[in-house]
DNA sequence: TTCCTAAATAAGAAAAATTCCTGTTTAAGA
DNA sequence: TCTTAAACAGGAATTTTTCTTATTTAGGAA
């Protein structure tokens, strides 16, 4: 895929299999923690190994090609950086999913009230997706 | 501290030498990480182990009494839990500062829209605390 | 195109974090 | 005081993450 190393070339990376493979995976699956893009990654191409997801995952977040999105008692997972956005996150299938984002003035305000200089914000909301929402209406007849 | 073992029984859990020594640390440091925990808790208690910490923490947070914090990059950690409020979390010495929390309609509104059902939203501010952000001016002068 | 070199890689060892197992101890209700 | 389910300590086992080293490769220069 051209569309990823010219990608990586904007972030001032090299192109090699593996990052390629890390971003085709991400992008394909929306938000993916290392053990799942191992899983598939090293499926795909046996001759990567984990160390190589391990330090590229590292790096492109380093130069903010990647954003990890920490999720509570789960695993890390990291998504292409684009815009701001929330996350909403399904507690049950644990799939995450982005919504547009409105930026909200107090927090800015807040932070600086309190002497606090403010970089970056998240806010996730945790809950049951459409899908899983379903499922236990199902169960629950 | 009789507070702690109050607080267990109305969590109903019992009131054992390490839940008390968890809860006193948790309370007294704010936030804590299983390591932050554990190096404070064992020493102190040099009888707890390691495993016990780890099984509290999660028996504690089952039952609601501890709350877990995601945090990008790093370990999670727990405070003990209380109202709904933002986490103001330093990118330089990683301390946890709490805000106090105006909710904000639009969430549920936004959940609402795309069939998720809304149960726990989590607002994380992340930068500089007025003591890093000092540090760090005088290291540029 | 070929060559060169710093960067990246594979493979596996090592370290760190987490979970699990077993026999013993303990909190708290009867 | 007694009883018992729950919790515990200690350590083994597993999983996750980092580190090491020799080899390979991407991409710029010739």
């Amino acid at each position: 895929m051209q569309e990823y190393a010219t990608l990586l070339k904007k972030y001032d990376l090299k192109a090699t299999t593996p990052r390629l493979a890390i971003l085709e995976q991400i992008d394909h699956a929306g938000h993916s923690s290392i053990e799942e893009l191992s899983g598939l990654v090293c499926t795909k191409y046996p001759s990567i190994s984990l160390g190589t997801i391990y330090k590229n995952v590292e790096s492109m977040t380093e130069k903010g090609l990647l954003t990890p999105i920490a999720i509570t008692n789960e695993k890390q997972k990291y998504e292409i950086t684009k815009a701001p956005h929330i996350h909403l996150i399904c507690q049950s299938c644990l799939s995450v999913m982005d919504m547009a984002y409105m930026p909200i003035p107090e927090f800015r305000q807040m932070a600086d009230e309190n002497g606090f200089e403010l970089q970056k914000e998240t806010i996730n909301l945790y809950g049951l997706c459409p899908v899983c929402r379903q499922t236990q209406k199902k169960e629950n007849e």
